[in-house]
DNA sequence: GCCGTTTTCGGCCCGACTGTTTTCAGTCG
């Protein structure tokens, strides 16, 4: 039972509790218990009651039902509640619409317990009956499961970022004198995203009446969710937004594609910066904030801050947090994980940022599963101005891979040594990414090992092993003399594989005694190691390199990725290898310089 | 259920949108 799986778990009681109708200040706690788990560093397992206590949003129940979750793996309470409220039930919260007020009255009046009941129920006109139900609502119902059918929850950043983009231009088109900006979690760049939220300011109401017009002429009703004087929300996909400047209106099949949500929101000129800051979040950031304000006799909110109703004057965000008394805080960092503390004491630091990363390590080419040379590489780094790269290609146990056999390497050797002289102005390090086998051995000789500048070692097998085992294998891995880079610590793929299990706490207290460096993945897939752990490796004094784990030359790019990443763990240049000159990274990696 | 520079009780962020109503409840972010 690791952090993530108690906040599942207090999260999961929130909800069942909401459906029971429960005090909504109880169902807060539990959720805002469950997310300061979520981003806590060390492991609740090894706490006692005492301790858990002291942790801001935990009490003594909550502590208690952490510590009963643990020693049993269950909780009473909550099983009893499992039996109390059908599965289909919960399923339906999510349903747009549906709250759990309007679930308990559809199940207690019509004893309804499934979705699929609920879309009978719908046709045969039972919903509209009840009180403060209607016609217009018992429709909506029925169109939002047809669109759920086709509605993803969560998207990676990249998907999202770039349907963002697309509209932001196609706005820019309708509005070219506007000011528009993406926020939310895009902004605070979430490795994965549940919305699009687009600020629009400097236009005319007109303007907005305008666009209204314009998304209800092109767009079917049913991808339509709301259109008020402030906000146009919609359900869209790359597609749509491509056709939204083409065709005179978007057919309705279009929604047999994933579709994700989008909040347009209209802004006063005036309130741009608060709204700005307000729309970027998190939630739980913009919570702690306005508790602060209110303490200083403030009232916040989206158009600005008042006192005595009157508005304080910003024309920034840095404006905003001046007057809170709170040094910046980057976007990236707003996801109340102390940043509001460290601001408070100045102690915000200045982030890595993609113009500090000079190369580049874990890159795969042709010799094993990648799409190009070795020369494409470093043309395509030379025309992306990078000093170095580092190839590392898959090993032998990595057969679906082409991983590389003992004479291929002594092959690739020889290939890197020309080129290195071809190419004399940008260095290449020659590198492997050697699976880390079951017993965390890796699988060439010592004497191979020896021979590349750098060696990645990396999980891609055996991934469900328990915990004890797989740390053991991990642990085996780090304790390694030529491994150098511990490759995508946690082995998850988001959205589809969940991480190993293991502590990622005991593996890098792990790095730091065997002085190894710790990839930030950038593989918009993986992202791995999670940002949440990425400020305890910093305290320890742990290097951190952004591997792009390239398999084509456009894979380079997720750099980007990587940065954020690093940025959301509060990284600096000096946290992280890939910012060094080559000449310092060579006497990192030969060991002759130590990185604290 | 949690918390305390007003507190061990009584608050707990705040506003938009929709659909149901005829002043408001539910949902959402």
């Amino acid at each position: 039972m690791n952090n993530k799986d108690i906040a599942k778990t207090l999260n999961f009681f929130a909800t069942l509790l909401e459906l029971k109708g429960e005090n909504p200040f109880k169902i807060r706690a539990y959720q805002k218990a469950a997310r300061t788990i979520e981003n806590i560093q060390n492991n609740l397992k090894n706490l006692n009651i005492e301790e858990l206590i002291k942790i801001n949003g935990i009490g003594k129940n909550i502590a208690e039902k952490i510590i009963e979750l643990n020693t049993s793996g269950k909780i009473k309470e909550l099983d009893a509640l499992k039996k109390e409220i059908p599965n289909g039930i919960i399923e339906m919260l999510k349903i747009p619409n549906l709250g759990p007020k309007r679930i308990k009255q559809i199940y207690e009046i019509l004893n309804i317990t499934s979705i699929g009941e609920l879309e009978y129920a719908c046709l045969e006109n039972r919903l509209k009956n009840m009180p403060n139900f209607g016609e217009k609502l018992q429709q909506k119902i029925l169109q939002n499961i047809k669109i759920l059918k086709t509605y993803k929850d969560r998207f990676l950043f990249p998907e999202a970022y770039n349907i963002a983009n697309l509209l932001k231009n196609f706005l820019y088109t309708k509005l070219p004198n506007a000011k528009i900006e993406i926020a939310g979690s895009i902004r605070r760049k979430k490795e994965t995203v549940h919305d699009i939220d687009i600020l629009i300011s400097y236009i005319t109401p007109e303007d907005w009446e305008k666009l209204k017009n314009l998304f209800s002429k092109k767009l079917t009703k049913s991808l339509i969710i709301g259109m008020g004087d402030t906000k146009i929300s919609i359900y869209a996909n790359e597609k749509i937004i491509n056709q939204l400047s083409k065709t005179k209106e978007v057919p309705y099949e279009i929604s047999k594609e994933t579709l994700i949500q989008v909040d347009m929101r209209f802004v006063p000129d005036e309130s741009f910066p608060f709204a700005l800051q307000h729309f970027t979040g998190s939630k739980e950031h913009n919570t702690k904030l306005r508790s602060i304000a209110k303490k200083m006799g403030y009232k916040s909110n989206e158009y600005g801050i008042f006192k005595n109703d009157k508005k304080i004057e910003a024309n920034s965000e840095e404006d905003i947090y001046k007057i809170l008394n709170l040094q910046y805080i980057p976007p990236e960092l707003r996801e109340d994980i102390k940043e509001i503390e460290a601001a408070a004491e100045n102690k915000i630091p200045v982030l890595v940022s993609r113009d500090d990363i000079k190369g580049f390590f874990h890159c795969h080419t042709n010799y094993s599963d990648g799409q190009n040379s070795i020369e494409e590489i470093i043309q395509y780094a030379l025309k992306k101005k990078y000093e170095y790269i580092g190839i590392s290609d898959h090993s032998k146990s990595a057969f679906y891979a082409h991983g590389l056999e003992e004479e291929r390497i002594y092959q690739q050797k020889e290939e890197i040594n020309s080129l290195q002289k071809k190419y004399p102005q940008i260095k290449i390090f020659w590198g492997i990414e050697s699976d880390i086998l079951k017993d965390g051995s890796l699988d060439y000789s010592e004497d191979i090992l020896k021979l590349f500048d750098f060696v990645i070692g990396s999980i891609h097998s055996n991934f469900s092993m328990k915990q004890e085992d797989m740390e053991n294998r991990i642990l085996a891995a780090l304790a390694n003399p030529y491994l150098t880079i511990l490759g995508h610590p946690s082995g998850r793929l988001l959205l589809s594989r969940e991480p190993f299990d293991i502590d990622m706490i005991k593996i890098l207290e792990a790095a730091k005694k065997y002085n190894k460096i710790i990839e930030i993945n950038a593989n918009p897939h993986r992202l791995d190691i999670d940002w949440r752990y990425i400020p305890y490796g910093k305290k320890l004094g742990i290097l951190f390199s952004i591997n792009p784990d390239a398999h084509r030359l456009e894979g380079i790019n997720d750099i980007e990725y990587g940065v954020n990443i690093a940025r959301k763990g509060w990284l600096e240049p000096i946290n992280i290898l890939n910012t060094y000159s080559k000449t310092k990274v060579e006497k990192i990696l030969k060991k002759e310089e130590q990185y604290e």
